[in-house]
DNA sequence: CTCGAACCTTGATCTAGATCAGCTGGGTTG
DNA sequence: CAACCCAGCTGATCTAGATCAAGGTTCGAG
């Protein structure tokens, strides 16, 4: 957190020993453990930038927009959407500390999406080209990049499949939970920092069947929901529910 | 062509000046404008192995095998599917000639899905530690690689949006004659080398849909279907009602 | 050649989930 | 404080596409 407070000048790195570096970035191990040396260490720093904070509803970056940069989100909750020219919002993903955004942007070298912040979200930027050439040098680091994305791809085919509303409800639920769970914080209860409409829009639903679902599910007693808070009371039975969606997970 | 009937000895490079590398593998462009020499085609030589031909119904992976390659489709098609505990199929792609499998199983070190044979297939299979080892000393290599991976998100991602039968096999149709198109081969007739019922779990229909959807695109006068014989005959307005699922394409 | 099996098509009916409509309650504005 | 707004909830109805049922066609095996 004293990272997070810290607004480096992005191309002046650090000299002294003492090395900050971003703990919740996803590259940091890889790049750690590589037994870095001093040259190393001042690349990293000219790589990385912090940035923030975005408040709820500001724009990280648009669809078509230049791609330079990948960014892991250290706050907050960054969603992922395309409207169609229906005026339809196609929600690709919600990004939540520790994940990163923009993967999918290396092909075109566009965003292919655009992503806004739904809570004060900051982040970690890291020049795409930049973080490549050093990949090159810095074997564990192309190897976590690989990992990022082909995890992604993953991800974006959970979705695809054929399945119901509860199905599709109960993967969201427990992957939001993995995901909560493994930054430490609690698997049971977490804020929904998503609308229902959101959460409709992500998993091709109606908002409505989203708030039928939630209640169904709270009859049973598998959650409480209150507005936006959310209490997983049978994690089991919603595993069990999602298990044929997250599968590979 | 001539290169498909060479099955190379893998482990034993050439010596020669003339190097006999596979044309349609998605790897060797990259590769040979890096301004390569005789090492660096003595490591690509070890790598790339040729295999096949797989026949119709052959698995070229299954899920939960350990994964060690990907491999560059060289003729035929593959499919990639999962079947769910109800015994639902989920067909995640179809690949052609010069497309690569296997990259979703880089984060999880296994294939995430099965991999089937619609035709008889050759493939162009690389290590990956090895490909991903020699990425380390050819950027444009390294590059390539993001760039694929990358465009399978993209992939991935169009399926999973909320669209009408109508776009979705309208955007499965332009898709193919596109990919067919980049390979030299005609736009607007081809065979398709799927079932209705590998097309329907592929776009999250039942194959009577798929049945109904041709006949009536064929009575719109849009396409003609015989059997596996698709003409197109009227890319431009099949491309229009695709236009949403195919926006970043 | 017949037989059988897989694949495909077409029609009739059913249903999960969308859409439409109205209501509630908390939060913000003036 | 009232007035309003927006997210969310719930009930009633509608519909795209699934499911069920019944042929038809192609093709390989015997």
């Amino acid at each position: 957190m004293s990272d997070a407070s810290r607004r480096p000048t992005p191309g002046i790195a650090d000299d002294g020993d003492e090395f900050h570096f971003c703990s919740t970035c996803a590259f940091s191990a890889a790049c750690l453990e590589s037994g870095y040396d001093k040259s190393l260490l001042r690349d990293l720093h000219v790589l990385v930038e912090h940035i923030g904070p975005f408040h709820e509803g500001e724009h990280i970056f648009r669809e078509g927009d230049p791609f330079t940069a990948i960014a892991a989100v250290r706050s907050g909750t960054v969603k992922t959407y395309v409207t169609d020219h229906e005026g339809r919002e196609h929600v690709q993903g919600f990004f939540l500390p520790g994940e990163v955004i923009g993967l999918n942007a290396i092909s075109q070298a566009r965003y292919p999406s655009n992503a806004v912040a739904l809570d004060s979200v900051m982040l970690c930027r890291f020049s795409f080209p930049n973080i490549a050439a050093l990949a090159t040098r810095v074997p564990g680091l192309q190897q976590q990049l690989f990992r990022l994305l082909s995890l992604d791809i993953g991800k974006a085919a959970l979705l695809s499949g054929n399945f119901s509303a509860d199905e599709r409800m109960a993967a969201f639920l427990a992957t939001l939970s993995r995901r909560y769970a493994a930054r430490g914080f609690s698997p049971n209860r977490f804020l929904l920092t998503m609308t229902r409409t959101d959460i409709a829009n992500y998993l091709r639903l109606a908002s409505e069947t989203v708030s039928r679902v939630f209640r169904r599910f709270q009859d049973d007693g598998m959650i409480h929901v209150e507005r936006r808070e959310i209490e997983l009371k049978d994690r089991k039975r919603l595993e069990k529910l999602a298990e044929d969606v997250l599968r590979n997970t």
